[in-house]
DNA sequence: CTCACATTTGT
DNA sequence: CAAATGTGA
């Protein structure tokens, strides 16, 4: 009879695709077991946006190639996960499931229910943290309760020891014989795509090795001027690492520790990179601790305010596609739309256009965003959105409406974020401003040579409706809450 | 209870 | 300098 701890492991893989800083996969290692790496394609995974889900197919091609280098492989498998577990459990006779946790509400659903049923089986299924600095139940207030202002969350965690790095496991064993496996190529992946995916795939670089050369060249070359320089968005100036967060190809703990060793050298900018680290963290702690974040107005006075929540509305239309005239707006959607991120200072200003300027539901953003990012994150993705709304957690007076035409003078004083991404209007564009009509459907009917369009909304007629907007809601608001 | 304070701003 | 409420110690 088979020891038990003798029979292979199931790693099952999600947003972790890498070797190092994996206590799930260490530990999978650990005792010379056999392991057996596998993803599945569930419904989870179907429902990602395009391009988040191009780029899973990348990171999974990339991390196929790193088991197999190590005589190991990705099995591939299609289906709701747990009868997938189980089929992989019958054909391999493995005794223990492995897997990093997340912390979206559906996935807890799903791997505690999945979590009970192997147990009761007698396998050994257990998760593992990898994905966070800090789990979101060791973070509490002063009264127990979760935090809801960022400042003292950074207080209370910022001197905490953070996990070492984990080297990669120096073996990784083969079972007798591997189960079988989907081809990737058979999945097509984010072929929702269709032009942009070629485009997207000359601004990407997948994988745990570019991971850590991002991370390397920010600790050399960006970190010392990260503070003055990841405001600007023409310029190079930020980490470069979210989409590589977002897929778990380098974990936080790596970035943490790179920039605490070259903390004197780093200064301010690696003060100012712990504390983007730890918005992570605190987007992740608002998710665990208040699931409906994702779906609803974190702060329920909103419920009644009076949002655009037509998609098909021509300005909202015209903001998906860079096309309201406004510059600042405009470059950052097509920034998104060919690379499949944009630069926070973008993020943040073309949210407060559309929840403010076009008084549009946040919900129709974020949705925006979770199909065009390759970086997307549920966390952050939904936290930034309800912050820029005014519906999220934070104190934002309300009449703090972000400029587009002051910004752009302020952060691209140059001009080179503009002239990046918007071709019309320019003699000889450069590539990346072409780059968005290659990638883009050819039914949006448009070319670099248009001329490019008067504001569909001023930054001052904008501003001044949704204050008067707001103004409103604030007497409504007061007028439900204490009677 | 009190009291300090709140990422990213606009005019 | 506006301007006001919720958060946290």
């Amino acid at each position: 009879m088979m020891r038990s701890d003798d029979r292979p492991v199931i790693l099952w893989l999600r947003r972790d695709l890498r070797l190092t800083d994996h206590p799930a996969l260490t530990a999978a290692c650990a005792g010379g077991r056999p392991v057996i790496p596998v993803f599945i394609l569930d419904d989870q995974v179907a429902a990602l946006g395009a391009a988040a889900q191009w780029r899973l197919g990348q990171g999974l091609e990339v991390f196929a190639r790193t088991l197999a280098d190590r005589g190991s492989r990705l099995i591939l498998r299609r289906g709701p996960a747990q009868e997938v577990l189980q089929a992989l459990i019958a054909e391999s006779g493995a005794g223990a499931v492995h897997w990093t946790r997340a912390y979206d509400p559906i996935s807890r659903e799903r791997d505690g229910a999945i979590k009970s049923a192997l147990k009761a089986q007698g396998i050994d299924a257990r998760s593992f943290p990898g994905s966070l600095l800090f789990e979101p139940w060791t973070v509490q207030t002063g009264t127990g309760g979760p935090y809801r202002v960022f400042t003292p969350m950074w207080k209370t965690v910022r001197g905490r020891d953070v996990a070492p790095p984990l080297p990669a496991p120096g073996r990784i064993c083969a079972p007798e014989a591997w189960p079988v496996s989907d081809r990737l190529q058979d999945w097509a992946l984010g072929t929702a795509m269709r032009r942009g995916a070629a485009v997207l795939a000359a601004h990407s670089a997948p994988g745990e090795a570019a991971a850590q050369d991002r991370l390397a060249r920010f600790i050399d070359e960006g970190i010392a001027r990260y503070e003055q320089r990841r405001d600007i968005p023409g310029v190079e100036g930020t980490s470069g690492l979210s989409e590589y967060l977002a897929l778990g190809e380098i974990a936080p703990q790596r970035c943490w520790h790179a920039a605490f060793a070259a903390r004197e050298r780093g200064g301010a900018g690696a003060e100012t990179f712990f504390k983007e680290l730890v918005w992570r963290e605190f987007a992740y702690h608002l998710m665990y601790h208040s699931p409906q974040i994702l779906t609803g107005n974190w702060r329920s006075e909103w419920d009644d305010f009076p949002w655009n929540t037509d998609r098909s509305d021509p300005r909202v239309i015209a903001w998906t596609r860079g096309r309201t005239g406004m510059p600042f707006v405009d470059a950052a959607m097509r920034e998104m739309y060919v690379t499949g991120r944009m630069h926070n200072r973008g993020r943040m200003i073309v949210a407060s256009y559309l929840t403010k300027h076009l008084m549009t539901h946040w919900r129709i953003g974020m949705d925006w965003f979770a199909e065009h990012l390759t970086d997307w994150d549920p966390a952050s993705n939904a936290m930034g959105w309800q912050w820029s709304a005014g519906s999220g957690p934070d104190a934002t007076p309300y009449f703090r409406v972000f400029n587009p035409e002051s910004q752009l003078a302020k952060f691209d004083r140059d001009g080179s974020y503009r002239r990046a991404w918007i071709a019309e209007g320019q003699v000889s564009p450069p590539d990346t401003a072409l780059d968005y009509f290659r990638a883009i459907p050819l039914c949006w009917g448009l070319a670099p040579g248009d001329p490019y369009p008067a504001p569909i909304v001023s930054a001052q007629e904008g501003r001044r409706l949704a204050l008067e907007a707001y103004q409103n809601r604030s007497v409504a608001g007061a007028h439900d809450g204490k009677t």
